[in-house]
DNA sequence: GGCTTCACG
DNA sequence: ACGTACGTGAAGCCT
């Protein structure tokens, strides 16, 4: 057996300064990845291993480290646009079945090292790949080292090394124990170079004899003083230069055979990183491509009528596209053996939605499932959907369009004679782009993510638009009438104060108002002038009267144009409002909510809170209204696990309370309300990946205190400190971060060269797994509800999600079963190291219903 | 269509 | 030296 041992970190570094920089039209530099590649597969050629193990070294300085060398130290370790390539990298060669191979507390060459002396005891062969010449002294008759240069590559065996160097590869460690070795902190001995340690070596072949030696006539007068004065130094080195050779890793050579396991996600990774080359020279263009032959060039024809419905319902999987509007069915199509057939037979669908028997691949489930919730009809079909599969996938994407996903994934749309068929042009290679979509979703982990969470999910947001919220029409009306009045007169009453008018809407006008005509002083500038929020205005409420009355009236602008008129905008003519629910929306893994958005109706002042008196249940009906208590903080304290903030969970304590007492090292009975506001902006601002700056000005302290707080919390939650540490690290390695459930958010911003960017990359990878995974869990309890309010055969249905809170509408008589029920499966959702608390409670309107 | 402001978790 | 907490959507102004 022949095994070729890969160091990684050397190969790279001489493909990132070996090549001119290159990029994908992201940005993303893929230079490094791309030369790294190309050397090995070019080394693979020449050397024809069976096996190949790549080593890398462990990323040396912490974060914590570098942030206190500064910026400098970060670029000398490695510059971030290659740093921004090696979590690629390494995802890729995984990909391509190599295994990567690291160790805590050595490093790469003692990685070589360990499996050169694997081999020799095996028997088996070893061949080195590196670019730097450190390891020539593992060289024997067994292990041979080829050294990749800027020109030919050198293949060195022992008679080379005797060649080039006149010594034995072993006394090469010798030379370097007198030479020394900058970049290694090797010392060596003073003042002799690698001539004069060469002829020493190549006299006395060892550090030892050459000491035994000292005073022999052979070693000239001011060699000698240089030896005798670096003598400790000397041997030291000795010992630092040789490699070491028990590093505990896998050197069973048959675990490092190289197969690749799926050919399709492979070409696609290299597409994406538009490095067309390498699928060429990794032989994957017939994976993906062989199935192409048939459609590629092919011009679509979609056929219409004529169905081969028993020829579709023999397929196991199959691949349609639906055109719905307002739950009604314009057409669908459905592709077979690369024909695509059209209808707009709504008995024909139903017969394929029923028929259970097959995997449905298809797009945008959530307006199908709507269909099908509004025509009950029931769909047995496993589904799967290219959207949220390809949102799991890469949830910073704008962009889903069968085109984009299409032109990301390498499979070539078919050309398109008429306009009319455009919409299903897809749907011709949707066999190629589903597959390669599930191979990644697979290889990612994120099937359960996608079968059991997103795609049920889709069918509980496509019920809850369809049922809606009821809303006081008139209500509303009168409650935007009230607002109208008060804010002509306070218009007035601005104009009177300020002595001339103006739009009080336009930030411009006010700003020149405020800050040129009245001279009031100036805190905050924007990009194009001052600024004007109601910060800045509450600040400069006792400079001038006016102030007060722009800050009113601004409340009541906001509360009026976007709520009161914004609502009576969207009222059906069923009397409800049928909001949309996004599913592949936010980074996060959040759902957001639009026209109109009821995940932000006020509630924080009272004004606002009125709002929520017009939102209620249909006659006879109850809304049953239930959130999650501090749901973010218990994730943080399961996922750090954080032994402090778990005892105080489980004690059923008041979080925010403890933290105060811990925050200002007080007696919980000392500890005011006033103390407890501060401590849980400290909570809340850990969970967003903190600064002192910010924190402080939330709580109008100074940053100096602020900075304190945060010190004296990440003391006393250590687990939270190390998290915090760990996740940022764990992040810059793998170039992602996720949740419990896998859900996976990329952040190109930590490799990036601006301060800004990378700060803000860090604090997302902070706060996205707790975010998120708080977005897995009621997504979670939202199916569980949904199917148990089926199961137990209730009239209620969920209607609203607001992130930590779901809302269901229920006949009076259910409204004490389904508020237990919705408490129950909250809480019980997952199972985390804390217990997850969940409070729910009854009322006509949702003003009433919220505790 | 970008910017500012402000509503929510 | 520099800017300052995570995630959204809508309205209104203005170029």
């Amino acid at each position: 057996m022949r095994l070729l041992v890969v160091d990684g970190n050397s190969i790279v570094n001489r493909a990132f300064y070996g090549i001119r920089p290159l990029t994908n039209k992201e940005g993303q530099f893929t230079h490094a990845i791309y030369g790294f590649l190309t050397m090995l597969r070019k080394i693979e050629k020449e050397e024809s291993p069976d096996a190949v193990a790549v080593a890398f070294d462990l990323k040396a300085p912490t974060f914590r480290h570098r942030a206190y060398e500064g910026y400098k130290a970060t670029r000398k370790g490695m510059p971030p646009e290659l740093a921004g390539q090696m979590p690629i990298l390494k995802e890729l060669l995984g990909l391509l079945g190599y295994r990567l191979v690291t160790c805590e507390g050595y490093e790469a060459d003692d990685i070589l090292g360990t499996f050169a002396a694997a081999c020799e005891k095996s028997g088996d062969e070893c061949v080195i790949a590196t670019g730097d010449r450190d390891s020539l002294q593992l060289v024997t008759d067994k292990t041979h080292v080829h050294l990749c240069t800027n020109r030919d590559d050198i293949l060195y065996t022992p008679e080379k090394i005797m060649e080039d160097y006149g010594v034995t590869p072993l006394e090469l460690i010798e030379i370097k124990a007198i030479q020394g070795d900058s970049s290694d902190n090797i010392p060596g001995v003073a003042g002799i170079g690698p001539k004069g340690a060469g002829d020493l070596i190549k006299r006395w072949h060892s550090v030892q004899a050459v000491y035994d030696n000292i005073d022999s006539p052979e070693i000239k007068e001011s060699v000698r003083k240089k030896l005798l004065a670096s003598r400790d130094n000397a041997f030291l080195s000795r010992m630092l230069g040789e490699i070491v050779k028990d590093a505990p890793i896998d050197t069973d050579i048959a675990n490092y055979r190289v197969e690749i396991a799926d050919r399709a996600a492979c070409a696609r990774y290299m597409a994406r990183l538009e490095l067309f080359s390498l699928i060429e020279k990794y032989d994957l263009n017939d994976a993906p491509l062989a199935e192409a032959q048939t459609a590629k060039s092919d011009i679509l024809r979609v056929s219409d009528g004529n169905i081969p419905i028993e020829k579709i319902k023999e397929q196991q999987k199959v691949y349609a596209l639906f055109d719905f509007s307002e739950n009604e069915l314009n057409s669908f199509a459905v592709s077979v053996e690369g024909a695509v057939f059209r209808s707009s037979d709504a008995e024909l669908l139903k017969e394929l939605l029923n028929d259970g028997g097959m995997t449905m691949y298809t797009r945008g489930v959530k307006a199908l499932f709507a269909y099908a919730d509004s025509k009950n009809i029931e769909i047995q079909n496993k589904i799967f959907d290219v959207e949220l599969a390809a949102y799991l996938l890469e949830p910073s994407s704008k962009d889903y369009t069968d085109e984009n996903l299409c032109a990301a994934n390498r499979v070539e749309l078919p050309a398109c004679e008429n306009e009319a068929d455009k919409p299903y042009r897809a749907l011709a290679v949707y066999d190629r782009l589903c597959a390669k979509l599930l191979n990644e979703i697979k290889a990612n982990g994120q099937e359960k993510l996608l079968f059991d969470v997103e795609l049920p999910l889709a069918r509980v947001l496509a019920k809850m638009e369809n049922v809606g919220f009821a809303v006081d029409r008139q209500g509303i009306a009168d409650y935007g009438a009230l607002l109208s009045a008060r804010i002509a007169e306070l218009e007035a009453e601005i104009y009177r104060s300020a002595g001339e008018e103006f739009n009080i809407n336009s930030p411009k006008q006010l700003g020149k108002v405020l800050f040129e005509d009245l001279g009031l002083p100036v805190k905050k500038k924007t990009k194009s002038g001052y600024s004007t929020n109601a910060e800045v205005l509450e600040s400069l409420r006792y400079e001038h009267p006016v102030v007060d009355m722009v800050l009113q009236y601004r409340a009541l602008a906001k509360l009026n144009s976007t709520y009161c008129e914004g609502l009576l905008k969207v009222i059906a003519e069923d009397g409800r409002i049928h909001s949309s629910f996004n599913q592949t929306e936010t980074r996060t893994g959040r759902i957001s909510s639009t026209e109109p958005n009821l995940q932000n109706i006020p509630v924080r002042t009272e004004l606002g809170r009125e709002m929520r008196k017009f939102f209620c249940a249909r006659e006879g009906w109850v809304l049953v209204d239930a959130d999650y208590s501090q749901i973010e903080l218990r994730v943080l304290a399961h996922i750090a696990h954080d032994q402090n903030m778990i005892a105080a969970f489980r004690d059923g304590d008041d979080i925010h309370a403890i933290t105060a007492s811990q925050v200002f090292n007080l007696p919980l009975e000392m500890v005011t309300p006033a103390m407890r506001s501060s401590a849980k902006a400290v909570n809340f601002g850990i969970v967003y990946g903190i600064g002192a700056f910010s924190l402080g000005k939330d709580i109008g302290v100074s940053t100096k205190e602020a900075s304190r707080y945060i010190k004296n919390y990440l003391s006393h939650y250590s687990g939270v400190d190390k998290y915090m540490q760990d996740i940022v690290e764990k992040a810059k390695l793998d170039g992602y971060v996720e949740t419990m459930f896998g859900r996976r958010r990329y952040l190109p911003e930590l490799s990036s060269g601006k301060h800004m960017l990378r700060a803000f990359g860090e604090r997302v990878a902070r706060n996205m797994p707790i975010q998120g995974t708080a977005a897995d869990i009621i997504k979670i309890a939202m199916v569980r509800v949904d199917e148990r309010l089926k199961r137990e055969g209730l009239r209620a249905r969920l209607i609203l999600q607001v992130h930590d809170e779901l809302i269901v509408e229920a006949p009076q008589d259910e409204s004490a079963r389904v508020a237990a029920l919705l408490q129950e499966e909250m809480e019980t959702a997952v199972s985390l190291d804390v217990p997850l608390t969940a409070d729910a409670a009854i009322g006509r309107t949702w003003y009433d219903a919220k505790g």
